[in-house]
RNA sequence: GGUCGCGUGGCCGAGUGGCUAGGCAGAGGUCUGCAAAACCUUGUACAGCGGUUCGAAUCCGCUCGCGACCUCCA
């Protein structure tokens, strides 16, 4: 059987998984600024490392998963200018800022829910960790890695690449960095470019703000991941997680910030999802192309031709890998639909399956098991793995038509295992699609209306049989004949 | 401009030196009164030009095209 291999940003490489402890794992997640609406982007981090959660546990560990909740510090444009992301959208809805916390933290909680992705065990918000990020501010300065400057405090990049290396994540050189950039005339807080604020000075107007060593302020975005990750997590665990976008500065500050306080790196392995498309270009805020999954899921947008399940949402992204691009089109998704409904079926017909005396099939269960986990184990492959378990959909196919049988063991093995695969670990769930939410009288009717038809036919009335159908087809219910009879779907 | 990545059949999307990816669409078939649905079978491919090699979509170089980060974003 093959390791857990998977890609880590800091080598840029695939890397066998090496848990510190053999049994627990830390992992921690870079969650949403709650300021506005969960989009697609959301959806395909978090999916992302939901499977990385979730192959995690299957395969036995017992796992932290630590993803915060960003309702603080987190500034509009430049890196330590502008206005904080919530404090805005509080002062253009003329709310709270807890309260515009309190709203998009739901809607991301409501969102994920419906993608089916596991809650994490710890989801800590950066405002409810002030004195932890204070503390970690106290130790960088203690170890001469920050100064303060009117107020605010900021992280000496120059001073700490003398004994740590700086950008080796995000693949930046400092000199680079140094050299492309010029000093800001008159905002001179800032000793150099390259610096990044820790501690961020209060205007008295400013909404949220704490008192501290340095006066009232607020905390600087980046460093919330790292108290709270050192908090949950300790001062160096196993995997920490997040977009691709996030790699700089973000991810590159945390080190920086870890190291700075707690003289080692964060965590052993550093995994990035990439962006999602449209048409080609990442969708972005500021490119206005962006769709919420409400949106997305009401088909309330114009770029939509209808909407979309959230299983559909889900399946599309794990038919490409985490860190490939993926192209956002209604043609797609409405493949992606279609071919989930597909394996979908093929389960419930492996659920209804009896078995057979003897196992007389193509079916090599042990070598169908092993792609499926060497798929996983190559860095979460789930396109792959997906490809296997639509093999599994044709020995299932030949299973119902009779071309194939399994004994009770064999059966049971293949059931269990195929549903291990898509609903523990790819986190997919059924989509109730027939007659199974309709209330009995629509039952009885239909089942009525059926028997109609199904006399007109036998009468050879074919003209009331396809009137019965097209009237039903253009109240978007379809009639499925077969063998066994006439069952019914709304589309 | 600097750094990095990508270009696979009608569409989406794996693979990364020789061995079928897969899904959707298309085509043919089974079933059916017909159709739909379902199921079975199936064609088309690796941006271009050079090079390395017994052999390249896969490695190297160049060209073209696209994108990402460097500035808020998952």
């Amino acid at each position: 059987m093959s390791q857990l291999q998977m890609f880590n940003s800091r080598s840029r490489e695939k890397e066998t998984f090496k848990p510190i402890n053999p049994e627990h794992i830390g992992m921690y997640v870079c969650g949403p600024t709650v300021y506005g609406d969960p989009h697609l982007g959301h959806a395909r981090s978090n999916v992302s490392f939901d499977i990385v959660f979730r192959y995690l546990q299957y395969l036995g560990y017992k796992v932290r998963y630590v993803r915060n909740i960003t309702d603080v510090g987190h500034l509009e444009s430049d890196a330590d200018e502008g206005e904080d992301k919530v404090a805005k959208k509080a002062r253009v809805e003329k709310l709270e800022p807890m309260e515009i916390v309190q709203r998009y933290t739901i809607e991301y909680h409501d969102r994920m829910r419906e993608l089916n992705s596991l809650p994490p065990s710890i989801e800590p918000s950066a405002s409810g960790h002030i004195i932890e990020q204070i503390n970690i501010v106290k130790k960088i300065l203690d170890n001469g890695y920050a100064y303060e400057s009117n107020g605010s405090v900021y992280f000496d990049v120059q001073k700490y690449a003398k004994d740590f290396k700086y950008g080796e994540l995000s693949g930046k050189k400092l000199e680079d960095m140094l050299e492309g950039s010029r000093e800001l005339e008159g905002q001179a807080e800032k000793h150099s470019s390259v610096d990044f604020a820790i501690w961020k000075k209060a205007k008295p107007e400013h909404i949220m703000q704490w008192d501290s060593p340095w006066g009232k302020g607020f905390p600087g975005w980046h460093l919330e991941c790292t108290a709270m990750s050192t908090k949950y997590l300790g001062n160096h665990f196993d995997i920490h997680c997040g977009g691709m976008d996030l790699q700089f500065p973000h991810h590159e500050a945390e080190i920086a910030q870890n190291n700075g306080s707690y003289g080692e790196e964060p965590c052993n392995y550093w995994l990035h999802n990439n962006m999602l498309t449209i048409e080609g270009k990442k969708m972005g805020k500021s490119l206005g192309n962006f769709i919420t999954l409400k949106e997305l899921f009401d088909g309330d947008h114009k770029l939509l031709e209808q909407p979309y399940h959230p299983m559909t949402v889900r399946f599309f992204m794990l038919q490409a890998h985490y860190r490939s691009t993926l192209d956002f089109s209604n043609e797609a998704l409405q493949a992606a639909e279609k071919g989930f409904s597909r394996l979908m079926k093929a389960y419930s017909i492996l659920e209804k399956t009896e078995p057979g005396k003897e196992s007389k099939s193509d079916l090599n269960f042990e070598k169908f098991k092993e792609n499926c986990l060497s798929a996983l184990n190559d860095d979460f492959n789930t396109p792959v793995l997906i490809a296997h378990l639509f093999e599994a959909v044709k020995h299932i196919n030949a299973l119902d038509q009779g071309n194939a049988t399994l004994n009770e063991e064999d059966l049971n093995q293949f059931r269990t295992f195929v549903g291990d695969m898509l609903f523990t670990v790819l986190g997919l769930k059924r989509i109730d699609t027939d007659s199974n939410d309709s209330s009995d009288l629509v039952d009885g009717l239909m089942e009525l209306i059926i028997d109609l038809r199904t006399r007109a036919k036998q009468a050879k009335d074919y003209d009331t049989a396809d009137a019965i159908r097209d009237r039903l087809t253009e109240m978007n219910v379809q009639l499925k004949d077969s063998k066994e009879g006439t069952s019914w779907e709304v589309s």
